[in-house]
DNA sequence: CTGAAAGCGCTTACAG
DNA sequence: CTGAAAGCGCTTACAG
């Protein structure tokens, strides 16, 4: 009996250190005693592979560990499809990117394609170092919530295979298909709620102009206004707040509002961080059975306050869905012409919408 | 001059159809009049190439569109990584597992390394297919919240140099890192929290027993109900209610609580769905003010109601931060024995737990 | 039904 | 400083 290795089996061992390396075919190939090519067939479950060596290759495979390396196989294969999609949101950790990714995800894992997500933080330079490294891995389709705006860039990326889809905004030029919310009309359906049920001087409380889905909400809002005038609705420019990008600065914002003059009886709130804003200052001011709010982007918690939180809700699982249908066609080899799908938004009823005017 | 399309320049145009091609190495350097390797060299930004030659191939790259193909490069390249890492979580679109991905994005992402995702939602069977598809695509690393029981099925992945990193469960047995918040401590702390403010019948409202977190949070309640047992505090089973798994569950099991005969006066529940419906239960009721609250995990809103609500909170975003950091430690090498981490909770006092009792 | 050769797009190791 | 050869782990295309 030897006590001191040898090296009869210069493969069995861990030569190379602690940590010993994935197994190859090869190596596979070797223990079962047949060529790389018959566990090729095995791994790919050809059938025409007499099935005691099926037994046997299996065998080697499951007393090596062996997984094998899809990249390499996709180098020679083929279509070189990797499996993988890409998902660029505006972060990951919010909720209306949350429940997109969710929806993306449940239609790829249908079709065992994994997702590789990044957040964008609104950040143009970010979205086009995430797509080239998306690019680099090859993923075989994109699905963009735009924080650039000029996508020409991508136009290289399709041509050379990769499929691409927008969300929530659309792309300039429209270079591919895009799933968005019907801002403008739904935000005037939320203004209309609040005239019918008898407000005049109603605020908008909204975010950064310079967001293509704000101006789009305002410009909803301005229609309801506008269609209402002959009832006495009153466009007051002081009746309008934009620029709130946080809960603290709507609180704010609709705390001024209702202690000056000419206060509003009813708000409308471009997003979910405003309209939480502006439910925290009603609250606190005691005028939340008072005061009317509308709110674009449903909110947590809408149903459990008091009144619950009347809003235009968007259907971010549908928009996810939608977006991953139409980029799983385009994979598939869809060429028609590149367009816009609107998802519709839906007014849910609790209570603050419905408060009439004084 | 022809009008008819020749072949001099035989792979200068669309041959193969619409889709034209990813551009390889080997184009570029048939248009730059190099070898594959200067373009190689140019590619990995290597300082000894002849400046007017870098300039050529970049020339050559930018006009051919050229993008390396990372899987390929990695294919014969020494540390073969794939600047991938694996996350595995109950579900990207519920807040604590979105908070955790963000934290691991940020910290992968300084290191460009992307973050390849799936929900589990609790399904052993698929935890261990996820892994498998990730191993096969060769993530550089793993982080697990996990679904499954038993994780000796990963100790050949990390032996074969894939990093595993366990979040918010325990894997069983230890076989890697874990980062995990402090179910019992916590749990102890706001009952007695409770206690303090002079509350004798508390009750406990909790999710599913067979989860080892909601255990440890019962364990943590017990704790401190016995610990108070001198100061007359009551340990009745009446007052326990498990197996919890919705906002709607959770509001008909404190109704009912209420209305019995030996009412208690407090309430501890166990996670942030089951705090949802004990808060819209007592707001329904109008005892929100009578009868105090205070939750494992945080809740949106909890300081927009009335009273606001007293949670514990998780700190989601230390733990993804911390699991990410020890996973890149292990990925660079780190061999120390696997250990668990734990991350405290923070008591967030806003009214709620606050209630004295009556 | 099985296997030896060539090749996928790139890097390593080695000459010049 | 530059390039021709061999090889990464696998598949394709072709013989047997």
């Amino acid at each position: 009996m030897r006590t001191v290795p040898d090296s009869e089996t210069p493969a069995a061992d861990g030569k190379r250190g602690p940590a010993r390396e994935r197994p190859t075919m090869k190596e596979v190939a070797a223990l079962a005693g047949v060529s790389l090519k018959t566990v090729s067939r095995v791994v790919n479950e050809v059938p025409t592979v007499d099935p005691a060596l099926v037994t046997k290759v299996r065998a080697a495979m499951d007393r090596l560990g062996f997984r094998p390396n899809l990249a390499a196989s996709n180098l020679r294969r083929g279509d070189g499809r990797t499996h993988t999609v890409g998902l660029l949101v505006e972060d990951v950790g919010n909720p209306f990117s949350a429940a997109v990714h969710r929806a993306v995800e449940d239609f790829a894992a249908q079709r065992e394609v994994l997702v590789l997500s990044s957040s964008l933080d609104e950040d143009p330079e970010r979205e086009r170092r995430m797509v080239r490294a998306l690019v680099d891995r090859r993923v075989d389709g994109l699905i963009i919530v735009p924080a650039s705006s000029d996508h020409r860039y991508l136009v290289a990326e399709q041509e050379a295979g990769t499929a691409v889809v927008f969300v929530d905004r659309l792309p300039t030029p429209l270079v591919g298909d895009a799933v968005v919310t019907d801002n403008r009309e739904a935000s005037a359906q939320g203004v209309r709620h609040l005239i019918s049920a008898g407000h005049r001087r109603i605020a908008y409380l909204g975010d950064t102009e310079s967001l293509p889905t704000a101006r789009d909400r305002y410009a909803g809002y301005r229609d309801a206004i506008r269609e209402a005038a002959a009832r006495g609705c009153v466009a007051d420019p002081g009746l309008v707040v934009q620029g709130l990008r946080t809960v603290e600065a709507a609180d704010a914002a609709v705390s001024e509002l209702l202690s000056g003059p000419d206060a509003p009886t009813a708000l409308f709130t471009s997003q979910n961080l405003v309209t939480i804003g502006a439910v925290q200052a009603l609250h606190r001011t005691g005028s939340q059975h008072r005061v009317a709010v509308v709110g674009f982007d449903d909110i947590p918690m809408a149903q459990v306050l008091d009144p619950g939180v009347t809003v235009l809700a968007q259907q971010a699982s549908e928009i996810g869905r939608l977006a991953a249908q139409l980029l799983f066609a385009r994979m598939a080899g869809d060429t028609a012409p590149a367009r816009a799908h609107v998802v519709p938004s839906r007014l849910i009823q609790r209570g603050s919408g419905e408060i009439p005017a004084a």
